[in-house]
DNA sequence: GTTGTTGTCTGCCCCGGGACAGGGTGCAGA
DNA sequence: TCTGCACCCTGTCCCGGGGCAGACAACAAC
């Protein structure tokens, strides 16, 4: 139709593609214009490109990565459809995933209304990681959680900076813990150990003090965030998580005190929650 | 605790931001580490930070933006609520809509199952574009529209291809039209103009041509992919676009034929058509 | 043919990190 | 104190374009 020698501009305004996208797709080579003035650098598409521009258009608006459609138009060509439908599925189940993804992060915007003060609580999701082993030092006893932890840490604190262990050079490698030896939840007489990790030659003369190393191992892990009274909740929230997904514990759960009591406020201390898991056994599915 | 001088490994363990991250976080002044050794460049973090970390790595779960992440933590400091309401309340309503777009997507993919077939169709949502005005010369005739549209165009090509015009450097700068100058759907006695945008002094021996210029302005517009047989179903669809949307046409629909049915196979052929609307008036409403 | 308005060119910085290279460090155990 | 490993540093390229700057090119009207 006399229309072969289409300028980048109109070619944009024909297939909806801005100058710039055209212009790395003619870099990338998936949509090369039919001639190049080789004096002016300047681009002309003919009339047959605009098909393919606005197959691009189409595939692109689908939300397919230009390697995609790369793979797509040629497989068009070849009239190779098993691999178009492959990537069509493939689009379609993320696609899927991240609707549910948003619509969750949707439903804890609405539901905590009241913005301010949802930034107090902690919306994370348990994870599942790594850990690695370390060695600690650690101290059980029997009673009800606050009290028993408060008297640990305590002793804990006075042998692991005692004069000796300065001078030899022991270190606190991490931060301190809790470590639950009780099947399931008890009122009065929890059995706690309290640890901290060091390295160096540690002398103890507590006799009921422990040093053993903590396997490592893969754990599913919730950061909390807010005072120690809510941390029930919160092990309730990484439980019903474990219970869906059919994780076993393979050790005691653990906590980890991320900040310290004295220097920050009540609402700003961070806890994490540890649930040792073998991910190669989920219960009795797969 | 002995245990503020965190390196970014540890740090990143515990926040679950990666070293990446922490270290354009650290750029961008969004969590500047507290202490950095200028020899080394190593950065060290303090347990306090943690919880400004962790915030950091909520915000951008919820799908915040740096800069607003940053606008959110000074506004949560300074106990600025009306801010942070109103970003969330704007993130909810992206999010909203992102779904949508999404599962509409999503509808489309799961409709066309057949993947290779939907290549063919054109899922072109309509859109709403500027047109510049252009100098057109027509030639209105009234008939069946194929018949019409036909005969017309000979005219034209004859006329505007003549010898006299090419000699006086006549060009046609764009693609041929048709106008549609119904108000409803006629199927036998259609009024229907053909029309080619040319520059140039043109000379004009057929009486029943004209030479006039088609305003611009803003319209709807449409791709539609495939045979002509198809285009009723086409105009369907832009009509009910428009209809749901309340936008009433200014002037009499077009029909741009964007490629050359002798070039390419009819299952390639690009139609886009256009109703001509004011967007500032919109039906009733707004 | 001239002139002024568009259009187009290349090149650079931006988003929010992921991945990798090559080289310098810290630290724990011996 | 030494040694080895694991860590950390900076720098670069990648995704898929959007936006801007400065300079050149094409074209329509006169």
């Amino acid at each position: 139709m006399a229309y072969d020698r289409i300028p980048i501009g109109r070619f944009s305004l024909i297939t909806r593609l801005s100058p710039k996208a055209l212009r790395l797709y003619d870099e990338r080579g998936l949509l090369v214009p039919a001639t190049k003035d080789i004096a002016t650098g300047y681009r002309y598409y003919t009339g047959t490109q605009i098909a393919t521009g606005v197959s691009i258009k189409e595939l692109c608006a689908l939300g397919f990565s230009l390697a995609e459609i790369e793979t797509i138009l040629v497989a068009k060509d070849t009239g190779d459809r098993q691999t178009v439908q492959q990537l069509f599925c493939k689009r379609r189940t993320l696609i899927r995933s991240e609707v549910r993804r948003l619509q969750q992060i949707e439903a804890l915007l609405s539901e905590t209304g009241a913005s301010l003060e949802m930034m107090y609580m902690s919306f994370n999701e348990p994870v599942v990681k790594e850990t690695a082993p370390q060695r600690i030092l650690g101290k059980r006893g029997v009673g009800m959680y606050a009290d028993c932890i408060a008297r640990l840490m305590k002793d804990l604190c006075g042998q692991i900076f005692s004069e000796t262990n300065m001078r030899n050079g022991v270190k606190v490698t991490g931060p301190f813990m809790s470590i639950y030896h009780d099947q399931e939840y008890r009122e009065t007489d929890a059995t706690v150990e309290c640890a901290a990790p060091f390295s160096g030659k540690i002398t103890v003369s507590d006799p009921e003090m422990e040093v053993r190393t903590l396997p490592g191992g893969t754990c599913l892990s919730l950061i909390y965030k807010g005072p120690y009274s809510g941390l029930h909740g919160a092990w309730c929230r990484i439980g019903a998580y474990a219970e869906e997904r059919e994780f076993l514990a393979t050790g005691p759960h653990r906590e980890i005190y991320l900040n310290d009591p004295d220097t920050v406020t009540e609402n700003e201390l961070l806890t994490e929650l540890q649930i040792p898991i073998d991910i190669r056994a989920r219960g009795k599915i797969s």
